[in-house]
DNA sequence: ATAACGATG
């Protein structure tokens, strides 16, 4: 449909705004020859160049705001360079535009289009993706979803044959590339906030790397926003080692900010934060203020002492010092109570008294994910919790470390944003240039890298200790990953992939829950399994608020299976679903709405996988059975997490790695049962094991043969507990006159009494 | 006798 261009109400001539028919502003392009002023010539038609049809009327205010950003008076160094090089690192800081402005000059070059391809965008957050593909629909004039779209997990906004600019996360386009490792559908693909180093990004890197050589007609823009470019253009320099890839350098755009650092280390600070804080309330001009700490507990608190404290001083100097709000924020909170960012500063108490001063106290969520405007004081302690791993006990944990150079920058710059300010580093100005990293260590050196090495076999990687990491793991690392990969199946003994493990790395889920699914038919139990892998995949769903946990863990009570956590995680979920009608159900019984919700996303989208691979959806009519079935195919997934009681009462020492743990305290079961399985080794105020399940010994024996092989165990009370097993299956075997552990043996109690078919 | 930095599929 073309444009109305004839006014009823005016005597005015129809004005001519459908332009001639066969305009092409893109007339005369040569594909990856494109210069700026061609460029800016298509951007200023009437036409829009990639749909043919006139431009809306807002199309020109949008273009004039984007003519101000910093990256566009360098359209035409960043279109040269495009047009003589395959890969470019860029260097954008914060407010050049780079994000949104980037990936468009790319098409006005690459003119994906015209072949058939797409330019990706890769973010590390689904957020981001989604919000910056809507603003360059918005740019491009387009729709969203059509020429413009986006693809996350659980939503794929594109549409195939249209879509030619497409932002995605890293993770999507990882999981592309595994059943296409050339990646053929792109022309060019851009990384997007490299420097965060997420692991599916540091992939990314390595395989594009690799790609580059076999595709000489890909593009590759890798974008970062602090200065260690450097590092990335020589990873990149891949026309030899003397070449390092070519730097496209934009400025940003933001106000400057005044760092204050203690003149001595602070022994505690969180003290010295509440002392900080109130300090800037009492003594420094209007404007709010952002607080960084490390947890859910610590923020709560600091709120908590500050909103006291600040009372406080209101009252004693009511003309001086104005009322304050203080907001607690991090991941776990209500969507609704993180909107609480956004309010505005309290009003003075009288009309013209001092201004009131919103404070947020967050996690390192404000650092990266979300952007509060009018912050106008950052307080850095200078600490963050980070995720470490121990190869050596196959132990992720959570520690609270310091944070780096990097991260601090970025902390500052969050005071800059709408007008100059001010950052307060609680320590020393000698402890940040000598004590701080300059990077935060990228996350693939801080993982269990299971999953990874599982990805990266499929993707065809053969020799994973060789690979072409940006940052390469510790071997021992790698060792674990494929150790448990082996006794998995998912690969045989030469490291090679199995059919087995090809179907498990489809599954987005850690390989030990994939291979779970995978032989739960077997079990007669893929209904339940998919349900508790669901429940595992998402945060905890119990709530437990300090001043109700009384009633919580009464709720609680009512809802557990004292067989196991798993099981009651399984009971969690059907009465959830049962409960669907009544809005409150979740409320009354202390679980997480949202948490659920999540587990129902995901158990849809995992049984389109089964459905796929046509694993059967069956289940167990007897209850007991059913149960005593599942406990069977939870160790063939975790039979590596398996603990042993000895010692002192609630005293475990897990299997091989002989790591003394106890219940965690959140655990269901009733009694203390010799042997258990468990989801979780957790390090907390000591090491505990969480989410715990009943299991015997027989099983273990049973269903992982290799691994339970008893010449592999050191002498101790668990090999003997083992051996006791083995006679007395060996006896029973006798008795019943029948093997055991045999291929051609039903592995379940009782065989399926209804089959439930899987429904979409 | 106690708990989840932030993300991703």
């Amino acid at each position: 449909m073309g444009y109305e261009t004839y006014n009823p109400y005016t005597n005015a001539p129809p004005v001519a705004a459908k332009p001639p028919a066969g305009a092409n502003p893109l007339h005369g392009f040569l594909p990856r020859k494109v210069t700026a002023e061609q460029v800016t010539r298509a951007m200023e038609s009437d036409v829009n160049p990639f749909t043919r049809q006139p431009h809306s009327p807002q199309y020109k205010k949008i273009l004039e705001g984007r003519k101000k950003l910093p990256v566009f008076g360098q359209m035409d160094e960043f279109l040269k360079m495009f047009t003589n090089n395959q890969i470019i690192v860029m260097v954008g800081e914060t407010g050049s535009g780079k994000t949104t402005q980037i990936p468009q000059f790319v098409c006005y070059s690459d003119l994906p289009h015209t072949k058939g391809q797409m330019v990706a965008c890769t973010q590390p957050r689904r957020v981001a993706a989604m919000s910056v593909a809507k603003r360059v629909a918005d740019e491009l004039d387009v729709s969203l979803g059509k020429e413009v779209g986006y693809s996350i997990r659980f939503e794929d906004m594109t549409e195939p044959g249209t879509t030619f600019m497409k932002y995605m996360t890293d993770g999507m386009l990882l999981r592309e590339a595994m059943n296409d490792p050339d990646l053929k559908r792109y022309s060019t693909i851009i990384l997007d906030e490299a420097h965060e180093r997420t692991l599916a990004t540091d992939i990314l890197m390595g395989l594009l790397k690799d790609l580059a050589k076999r595709r000489s007609d890909l593009k590759i823009v890798v974008m970062s926003a602090t200065l260690d470019a450097q590092k990335f253009q020589r990873y990149f320099s891949i026309t030899g080692p003397s070449n390092p890839a070519p730097l496209f350098k934009v400025p940003g755009r933001t106000h400057p900010v005044e760092v204050f650092y203690t003149q001595e280390p602070e022994p505690d600070y969180v003290e010295a934060a509440i002392r900080t804080v109130l300090m800037i309330h009492r003594a420094e001009d209007p404007g709010d203020i952002l607080l960084f700490l490390t947890g859910e507990e610590e923020i709560e608190d600091a709120c908590r002492k500050i909103k006291l404290e600040a009372d406080e001083l209101t009252n004693q100097d009511p003309d001086i010092v104005g009322p304050l709000t203080c907001i607690p924020l991090y991941s776990s909170l209500p969507p609704q109570q993180q909107q609480r960012i956004f309010d505005q500063p309290p009003q003075p108490r009288v009309a013209g008294g001092p201004p009131g001063r919103k404070i947020v106290v967050s996690t390192n969520i404000a650092e990266t994910s979300l952007t509060i405007d009018g912050i106008v004081y950052v307080v850095d302690p200078g600490f963050s919790k980070q995720k470490v791993y121990n190869p050596r006990i196959r132990v992720e944990s959570l520690l609270v470390s310091p944070i780096s150079k990097a991260s601090a920058q970025q902390r500052a710059g969050r005071a800059g944003r709408t007008r100059p300010g001010k950052c307060f580093r609680l320590y020393t100005e000698k402890d940040f240039m000598s004590e701080l990293e300059e990077q935060t260590h990228p996350e693939i050196l801080r993982s269990n890298l299971a999953n990874t090495v599982l990805e990266l076999a499929k993707l065809g990687i053969q020799d994973l200790v060789h690979f072409d990491y940006v940052d390469a793991p510790a071997p021992e690392t790698l060792m674990r990953a494929l150790e448990l990969l082996n006794y998995l199946a998912a690969l045989d003994d030469e490291g090679q992939l199995t059919k087995l493990g090809s179907i498990m790395a489809d599954f987005p889920l850690d390989p030990q829950m994939a291979k779970m699914l995978i032989v739960s038919p077997e079990f007669y139990c893929s209904h339940e399994i998919l349900t508790i892998v669901a429940m595992l995949s998402v945060p905890n769903v119990w709530l437990r608020p300090p001043n109700q946990r009384k009633e919580a863990d009464a709720a609680k009570a009512l809802l557990t299976i004292p067989d196991g956590d798993h099981l009651t995680l399984m009971n969690v979920y059907n009465s959830y679903v049962n409960n669907k009608h009544d809005k409150n159900w979740c409320w009354n019984n202390y679980l997480s709405a949202r948490a659920l919700q999540q587990a129902d996303n995901v158990r849809t989208q995992l049984q389109r996988t089964m459905e796929r691979y046509e694993i059967d959806l069956v289940t167990t009519a007897n209850e007991q059975k059913l149960w005593q079935n599942i406990r069977r195919t939870l160790v063939c997934g975790f039979f590596m997490q398996v603990a042993h009681k000895e010692g002192e009462k609630n005293g475990y020492l897990t299997v091989k790695d002989n790591q003394v743990v106890s219940l965690h305290p959140s655990c269901g079961l009733d009694t203390s049962p010799e042997w258990v399985i468990f989801n979780e080794f957790v390090l907390t105020t000591k090491p505990y094991i969480r989410t715990v399940t009943e299991v015997k010994p027989e099983w273990l024996l049973e269903l992982a043969a290799p691994y339970f092989d008893l010449s592999t165990f050191t002498d101790g009370e668990t090999k003997r507990a083992l051996q006791r097993a083995l006679k007395k299956r060996a006896y029973k075997t006798v008795d019943s006159g029948s093997a055991s552990n045999g291929r051609n043996t039903p592995a379940a109690e009782q065989p399926a009494k209804k089959k439930k078919k899987a429904t979409t």
